[in-house]
Parts: C-alpha cells; structure tokens; sequence
DNA sequence: ACATACCTGACTAAAATGGTCAAGTTTGGA
DNA sequence: TCCAAACTTGACCATTTTAGTCAGGTATGT
C-alpha cells in the first residue's frame, strides 16, 4: 500500500508553484531544479493538470504554468484525480454485485475495504494546497 | 495507492478461520475452497502469519490452523505487519534528515505523506478480527 | 502404510512504476 | 529576423513488484 511518486510529485510541484505563483509565471525547469524532479516527467505530469484545469500554460519565453484556481480551491483529491494516482482498495468492481473471486456476492472483506477507501479519500478531501501553504511557512500570519 | 492482494487475502482467511475456530482446526484447503484463494499461495501467507503467532498449526491428517490469539486482540496493524503489507506514503528514509530528492532537508510535502500514513494506520489500529466477524453476521447479537 | 495437511524454497509471467528520449510548436526578445 | 526558452506530444524502456506456480519435502491420525 503505497503513495506512487506521480501523485507525490504533482502535489509537491504544485505546492512550489503556488507560492512563486504570484508574480511570474513559473516555468517546468525552474520546479524541476527547486525540487528534484526530472523535467521530462514534470511535462507528463502538468500536460495531465492541464487537461484537468489546474493549471495553464503560457507559451513561449518567459513562459510557464500558473495556477487555474485559488489554492483554496483545489483539493488533493482533484489533484489525484488529475494525474490518475487512485485509491484502490477492493479487488471486484464496485458496481458489479459480483465478488473479488468471481463468487456470485461480494467477499468477507469487501465492506473493510470500501471503509478503508473512504477512510483515506476523506483525508484527500479535507485538504487543499492553501492549507499546505500554510503549513509550510511554519505559522500561520 | 493500492492494497495488494496478499493483504488482502490475509485478512480474508483470517475471518474465514475465525469463524471455523471454535470446533476444529481448519485446513488451507477448506479456505481455500470457500475464498477462492490459490492453495500454494496461501501456504505463503500462513507461514508469515505463524512466524508471527497469530496462528498455531496442527500437522497431520484433520489437522490445520487455529488462532493463537483472542480475535479481539488481533488487530489489522498485527496482519498487516506480519505478512510485510506496509503503508509506505514517504520516499525518504525517515528516521533520516536527508529529504526524499537527496537534498539536505525534508521536502515541502514530507509532512503531509507523514500525516496520511498516520491517518490510515489509524485505521488499520481500531480495527480488530472481532469486528470483522461482528460486522459480519449482519447484525450484533 | 497411507492419505491428509503442513512446510519450504525456488522459480516466473505479467503488470506497474518511474522514468528517458526524440521531435516537434509557440512566442518574446535581442 | 532569428534564436532560445518553454510548452507539447507520444513513443519507448529498464527495473521492480506482484501474484502467483511448482516441486519437493515432513509430520501424524486412522
Ligand atoms: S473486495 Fe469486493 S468482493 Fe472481495
Ligand atoms: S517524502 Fe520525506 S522528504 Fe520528501
């Protein structure tokens, strides 16, 4: 059970970008410099934020990549979902009435896991990059 | 950020165990049967589960598992821990101060992956094979 | 003695992960 | 005008992890 490091990345990218956000655009190189990731995977990473309306680009020297909506706004679980790092805690499929082992009715378990799923998203939900910003600069103003 | 199935599949045949303990050991074979879980592999998973004394086994014709344990006082943590199903949210080390990217200090996230594995060991904490069963039988007598 | 059931370790096919690489297009500025 | 910065797209790939299988054992109740 572990966090994959392209959700890991998009939330720290955007974390960066919130808070040089607010001048300048803020260019892919300079996130990939300020935090360790790797440039090419960046650009798969913000074509995704993109698409999904977090972000937007602005083309050409002196471009870059600024937020699309107040910090405040956006959730870890937009995020997530942006990028495809999803919570999976089942085996079957949801909708189906079927089981994880190809029973006609769900297994023992399932109803731990579908807890456990919403356990986790609601952690997702009840955090934005605002409240990451502010717990960055140690204390609140 | 997914369960993977031995986790699974552990749990799973620990209900299935719990809930044949009273009378007589139950065999892998049984569970296996009933759950729809590969013999072999959990032979795997029994073996870690002994090691870890939350089963004892019975060798010999009829023989089988039984709890080492009162189901109460077996936790998901203890599970979990013992068949090396491990929330991992961090990249880095962390009893390190190195950060996840080589740098000297911790990432701007770090502290939030930290937050989330509390939260979902949390989970795993207050949940018991008790429960399980419990939560099983539809209803509390 | 023999079938049942535990025990152990090696092995592997397939999927997921965590990227890299190559070849663009757009645009501001010297 | 021309160049370099920066976004855009899509293919590609090595390594690791997962989810098992397989092949041999050993112990024991009947
Ligand atoms: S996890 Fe849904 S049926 Fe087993
Ligand atoms: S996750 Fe610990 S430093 Fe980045």
């Amino acid at each position: 059970m572990k966090l994959t490091s392209k959700g890991r990345y998009a939330v720290m990218a955007l974390v960066d970008l919130a808070r040089f956000n607010n001048i300048n655009p803020v260019s892919l190189r300079d996130i990939s410099l300020r935090q360790g990731i790797s440039l090419d995977y960046l650009e798969q990473i913000f074509s995704k934020l993109k698409k999904n309306e977090i972000v937007k680009s602005i083309r050409g020297t002196q471009g870059g990549y600024v937020l699309n909506k107040n910090p405040n706004d956006i959730k870890l679980t937009n995020i997530f979902h942006a990028v495809d790092e999803k919570v999976k805690t089942v085996q079957c499929k949801k909708e189906s009435k079927k089981g994880c082992n190809g029973k006609a009715t769900k297994c023992i378990t399932h109803n731990l896991w579908d807890e456990l799923e919403i356990h986790i998203n609601t952690f997702f939900e009840n955090k934005s990059l605002k409240d990451l910003l502010n717990n960055n600069k140690e204390t609140r103003v």
